[in-house]
Parts: structure tokens; sequence; C-alpha cells
DNA sequence: AATGAATGAGTCTTCATTCAT
DNA sequence: TATGAATGAAGACTCATTCAT
């Protein structure tokens, strides 16, 4: 495999800085306030520059969109620790998720933003390559939950369903967080939410 | 009390025709596409007629989605019976809110949009007067869990958060529907989130 | 002569109103603050109705406008006292003017905007019937040098010149005023214009 | 020192290009007339171009009215002998005064709007930087009726005073011309003034 | 390849004037 | 007559995209 060339090089840092400029527009003053204009100062190129790495701004929000997703993903997995028991691995993947989350607000908003485009049935076919990220994610709580099963270590539930459920309480929690209407810590809403989850896995015996 | 005047009349057949149009281009289009323009002639009004019932465009788009909030809740008060048992409202308030959302895939679309706009920090004031509504609806779900836990029909729980996370997964599963991440029925799906609560509330026979 | 009728108080009382509150948001707010609406609604009528007494907007500032000049006129013919000597008189007419223009600013400002009409060739004789209160004055002025004269109060001197430049004197000074430039009193600045007017006409031991 | 580049010349082409446009309609047609699309268009350059230049309206017109300003003060002083003696200093400055507002009308015409302007309490602070090319004015015909008054060539006077009246009195006499109210030539007119002002600064042999 | 000046369509908002009642 | 709701033409300003250099 030849080794990339100066112009790859470049070429790969442009697209970096564009994208990290993109996102951190969206994150911190929304949609809206991206333009081209700001994008391209912020990423120290010239604002008709941009087009030489992508077609238009929609293409170029899009691949941001795509590299946040990426990114939440891979800081997930990074804390799931294989070999732990499956109850203390889906444990895990809800405390980084709402970690990851926590620290990376734009994520979550932009979570809002790609469902509001996919519930466009005619947007629909363009942004659902990005679902594939969210399906990655499902298939590895689904795991979980199957192992947990083997182990007889949950109740006899639906997986799949279990998965989507578990999924969408995490993202709901921290929805909640970033929408201002929790006054709990993050510990605490952590821990509600698996003292939640366990009711339903696991006992009975609701605190 | 007199009664409404000719005048009066025209003035609220025009803010409705107003909501509306706002409301069926946000649905469909998203909050960009919500020109004067666009919204007057959809209304069938001169475009400096809206200025005529609206100040301006923002609080416009706030009285449209105050609307759809307003009758989101209306749907699903009309359809739970006062006198049946906690579970069975539970159970109704549930059913009502899926279907209605069914019905009018818009409110749902614009829900999302709302929560967006709530996670920005710096717009939060002036949309979360939207929230009036989200509050109300979940101080109907929890009265209807802290009957049912006094009736010792339900597991002791969290009454509050239960009905944080009802909402929530109620919210999740017409999200999955509109999202066209499901390939069942209104009925099927309803009947698993159905399910999950039962298994959450009720009991643990799982199916 | 028949007396006024009814309908025709009427018309005269809606006229004022309108002139009167033209005047007074011309004078407060400036030209641009002008609206229809809100003439309409400082003197108590319906927007629409002040077509009924005015043909379109301009012809009302216009009206406006005279109704300004011709006050000026009157309040200045009424301090000056016929039998007095010409110097007096002149120094009556003077100082009438100045605390004229004190008292209603908006003569001034009106006055400068008519000049910048009258300066446009095209527009000048619309603006030009205003000038007939001008000519009068003018008049008054010169007759009271011409006087002066005759009574060899004054050194020789073209007294239509002195007249027309004894006016812009004037006009100048309350303009410095209304501009801000002046520091002194009304009275003080007065004194200096008449000591002024005094070296020209009478002697010169300037103060 | 670098030589302009060819962008610092374009830059300064299309300033120029603008403020003569701006200028130009303020003259013939008032501050009203001046909108962005004709300024633009009269330039030769497409409406948004213009907030490449300027950061909105109001500063392009004040940066058009300052450039008359600053031109009108620059007449004058290239026509001011700086060894004749101070009357015959007076009546250059007073001559090139009278030519330069007879050559560009619309630089009495605009004076006039400032001067319409500055009497609005609100607006004063907004225009009242253009002032200081009035201040250097009467400075400089203050200090020529100083100097005429060492050398004795003037009868006593309060310089300050008579420069103010000084320039009114041109900037008057002026007025008439473009208002149309003077049946004589510009040279007539100028002698007039002079004699006016000889009559007032050095004897009393009136015409 | 890179730049950034230039374009011009699109947006909200105001307001003189009309006209049905 | 009188009203004031309705109209629609303008106007300031923004910004994605193009293109000469």
């Amino acid at each position: 495999m030849a080794r990339p060339s100066r112009k790859d090089i470049l070429q790969d840092f442009r697209t970096r800085s564009l994208l990290e400029a993109t996102r951190k527009i969206i994150a911190t003053e929304g949609f809206d306030a991206v333009t081209m204009e700001r994008v391209a100062r912020k990423a120290g190129i010239a604002k008709g520059g941009i087009y030489l790495y992508f077609r238009n701004k929609d293409q170029m929000i899009f691949a941001a969109l795509e590299a946040i997703a990426a990114e939440m993903l891979r800081e997930i997995e990074t804390r799931v620790d294989s070999k732990a028991h499956a109850w203390e691995r889906l444990c895990q993947a809800v405390r980084a998720q709402l970690e990851s989350t926590e620290r990376h607000k734009d994520i979550l908003r932009t979570l809002l933003l790609v469902r509001w485009y996919l519930s466009d049935r005619r947007e629909r076919k363009k942004w659902r390559r990005l679902m594939k990220y969210r399906e990655r994610h499902l298939g590895r709580l689904q795991a979980i939950l199957d192992e947990g099963l083997k182990q007889k270590a949950f109740y006899p539930i639906d997986t799949s369903t279990a998965a989507f459920y578990i999924n969408e309480m995490t993202i709901s929690t921290a929805q909640k967080r970033i929408m201002g209407f929790s006054s709990s810590s993050l510990e605490q809403d952590t821990e509600a939410l698996i003292r939640f989850l366990a009711a339903l896995l696991r006992d009975h015996k609701h605190p």
C-alpha cells in the first residue's frame, strides 16, 4: 500500500478541519449559525475552498454529522469491557453513552435533527446512511441482552425490543438533562435509569 | 355575554388559518421552510396581513406550536375514561398518544424540533413556555401511577421517574414508526409497548 | 354669510386635529415617523378617514407645514408694536422670531426641510406656495428698514438686501441653538445678534 | 512604502463609485431616495456587494456626507492665498465658498439635510461628527478676522460671532440662489454680500 | 489548488392606500 | 360618512455559490 502522498495528507487535514469547525458551530450556536463564511474562517481556509472538499453546504453538514455519530460509537465501545458479565456490560454501555452525550452535547442535538429529517419520507434515503451507526449500537446492546438471557441473568424478554427501549430511555435521560429538565447530577440520573432497567430485567426490589 | 361579532369570527378564522398553514409547513418541510410569503399564500391572506394577527414570525411559529401541543393534549384527555382502573387508564393514555401522533405525524416532527431548540441554552427561555403542556401530561400520567400504587395494582416504583420514562417510551415508539424503522402495524407496536410496561409495573410473566 | 353648518364645523375640527397631530409628530420624532396610522390615532380618527380630508400623505404634510408657517407669522406680527420707532420694531421682530422658533422647534426644522425641497428644481412649484409667508415677513422687515432710513435712524443701506440678511441671520441664530451649537442662553444669543445688527445699521461702537 | 496592489486599487475604486453614486442620489432626490438597490445599480455593483465596503446603509450615507464635506473644505482652502491681507483672504474664502456651492449644488442641499437631522436631538450624536468640518472652516474664518483685527484693518468685533454670521450669510446667499430666489448673477450676489461684510467690518460708505 | 470579491435570489417587515361594511 | 382590515409594493440585509485571478 502506497504511503499517503503530501497531497492526500493535506486533503485529509483540510477535510478534518472543516468538519471540526462545522461541528463546533453546530454545537455552540445551532444549525442556523453554520455559514460557509464562518466555517471557512474557523477552519483557516478560504470560503471558496470548501467547495473543493464538499459539493455544497448540505453535504458538508451531513459529513459532519456522520463524523459525530462515528465518534460517539467509538467512545462507547471503548468503555465496554468485553470480559465482564452481561449486566455489568449493559451498565457500562449506558453509562458511557450518558457521559459521552453529556460531554458532547452536540451529539445529542444532532441526533434530534437527524431524526427530524428521517421522519420526512422524501429526505429519508439521504439521511438513512447515518442510521447504520444506530443499528450497530442496537446490535451491540442486543448481543449483551442475548448473552444475559442465555446465562439466565435476565428475565425472559424480547431482546430486540428491549435493546430498542433501553437505547431510547438512555437517550431520553440525556435529552432531559440537555433540555434543562433535570436538577439532579449526572450520576443520580444515571443510577435512576439503571435501577429502572434492573427492575425490568433482573428483579422487583424497587428502592 | 355578547355573542361573537362578525369581526370576532373573522379574526378567529384568520388566526386559525394562519396557524394551520404554519403548522402544515413546519410539519412537512421544517422550520426553515416557514416563510411569511408561503404561510400567507397557504392561508389565503396577503403577506402583510399576517402582521395584523401576529407581531412577527417568531411569535406566529410559537403560537402554532402551542396550538399543536394543546390539540394533542386534548385528544389524549378525551380518550381516557376517568372511571376505569389505573392500569386501564394508563393503557388508554398510551394508546391515545400513539394514535394521535400516528394521525398527525406533524405533531411528532414538531416535538423533535422543539426539543432541538430547547437543547440550545440561549433559546431555551423562549421555548420553555411550551413545556407546560408536557408537564401537564406528565402530571396526568403520574396521577394514574399514584392511584395504581395506592390500589396495590402496581409494584412500588418512583412514579415521577416512571411517568417520565413511560412518556418517553411512547414517544420513541411513535418516532420509530414515523422514521420508518418499524415493519409492524400500529396495533402490534402498541401492544409490544404495553407488554413492556406491564412487565415493569405489574408482573414478570414476560411473553 | 350663512353660519357654518354642523358639517362644516366637524370638517374643520377634523382637519385641525389631523394637522396638529402631524405637526407634533414631525416636531418630536421627525418626518420619517409620520405614518398615517400614527397621525390617525393621535387625531382620534380612523386611518381611512384621513383620506376624506386630504388626498394623500404628501398633501397632508404640506398642509401641516403651511399651518406652521402661518402660525409663526402670526406670532411675530402680534409682538411688533406698530407705534414704536423703527429700530425698536426691528428688535421686537427679531426677538419674536427667535422666541417663536425656540418655543416651536418644529417650525425651524420644517423650514430646513422646505428649503431642501425648494432647492429641487422639479419640486419647486409645489412648495413655492409656502414662500408667500416668507415674502410677507421679508416685506414687513423691509418696511421697517425703509421707515428707519427715512427717519435717518439707520445708515444708508439697500433695504431689500438688508431685510434678507437680517432674516437669515435670525434664522441662523435659531438654527445654531436648535442644533445644540450654542451654550449661551436665548437672551444672550438674541442680544449678540442685535448688537451685530446695531453695528450694521446704527453705529460702530462695538462692545 | 509598497505601491498599492491591484486589490487596493479596486477596493478604492469601488468605494469611490459607491460614495459618488450615493452623493448624487442624495443631492438630486434626497435621503429617502437612497436605496441600496439604486446605489448599487448606479455604481455598477450588485446589491449585496455594497456590504463588502460598508457595514450598512447608515454608514454608507455617513461616509458619503463626510466625503462631500471634505471636498468642499479642500476647494475653499485651495483658493485662499495665505500671503494676502486679511480682508482679501476673507473675500477669497467667501468667493470660493459661493462658487464651490454654485458648482456642486448637491453640497448645499446636503447641508440642509444634515442640519435637519442635527436638529433632531435623538439623531444628533450620530451626525455630529460631520460638524468637525464646519468647525475647521469657522476656525479659519476666525483666524482671518483675528489677524485683520490685529492689523487694525477691521473695526473691533467679536471674531467668533462674526465668523459664525459670515459663514451663515454666505450659505444663505448660496441658498437663495439655489432656491431660485435670486435673479442676479453669481458675481452680483457675491459682490452684494461682500459689500455687506465691508459695511460691517471696514467702513460705512454703503452703496 | 486556492482565494475571496462579486452576485442575486430570498427573507422579514413596514406602510400608503383601498374598499367592503 | 366613517371604519379598519386587507393589500402588495418596497426596502435592508444575508449568504450559498461562482469565477476571475
